[in-house]
DNA sequence: CAACAATATATCCAATTGGATATATAGCTG
DNA sequence: CAGCTATATATCCAATTGGATATATTGTTG
């Protein structure tokens, strides 16, 4: 796993900058004004998360648009998933148990 | 989602401590060993991991045992479900347009 | 080509961060 | 309790980072 991607994910401007784009592919001016920041400062975290990968740009007209790409967070999942398995033992093991319960009392008030 | 999660994953050394002790609880001293680090550092990347939830620890005689916690990657998992979403879209389409081709010619030199 | 709109880049600054080293703290053992 | 072990904390330092501002660049249009 690529500590580029936490590290872009890291910034709060720049998470919310990819949540915005999971709707749709945006300009620097729409994003600056959905985020309530300076249009250079956009452009620079645009430029952070662009290096990780996470999104690329399209010249379009006068202006450039943005949109997400989604290998990284691909790759996150599939890291993710080495840890989901021990979850979903635990769960399983949770079930058991609550299968257990439903035969008992089911006293629960603390 | 919370950024701390990302900020803590997002140093080399934390991350190799995640995917360390994903294989079970271990003490300061065995994770720097492991790590090759030195202790100040390992205590120091500890605490930012603990300070984002990401591990517990627990005395045990002289040491100190840390492990994960599963909360903050149960998050996030939850987090990425939002865009897994759309990449299953996109594979689905693949899936109809491979589907698709089945029954015409198969050209795809460029 | 002049004027403008959208974006990128340069610069300055304060704050944060990771590494290294030294030291303090806490538990254990004879 | 003295000495040891394991860990946390304090301090210094160089590097990185995010915000703000000014400026350069690129495309558009009359």
């Amino acid at each position: 796993m690529n500590t580029a991607t936490f590290g872009a994910l890291a910034e709060p401007h720049r998470l919310g900058m990819v949540e915005l784009l999971r709707e749709g592919p945006l300009s620097v001016g729409d994003i600056a004004e959905r985020l309530a920041m300076g249009q250079p400062q956009a452009s620079k975290h645009l430029r952070v998360l662009s290096e990780a990968g996470l999104v690329e740009s399209q010249p379009a007209a006068n202006k450039r648009m943005y949109k997400l790409r989604q290998e990284p967070l691909q790759e996150m999942d599939e890291w993710l998933s080495a840890f989901r398995a021990s979850w979903e033992a635990r769960l399983d093991r949770l079930d058991a148990l609550l299968a257990e319960m439903q035969g008992k009392d089911g006293k629960d008030k603390q």
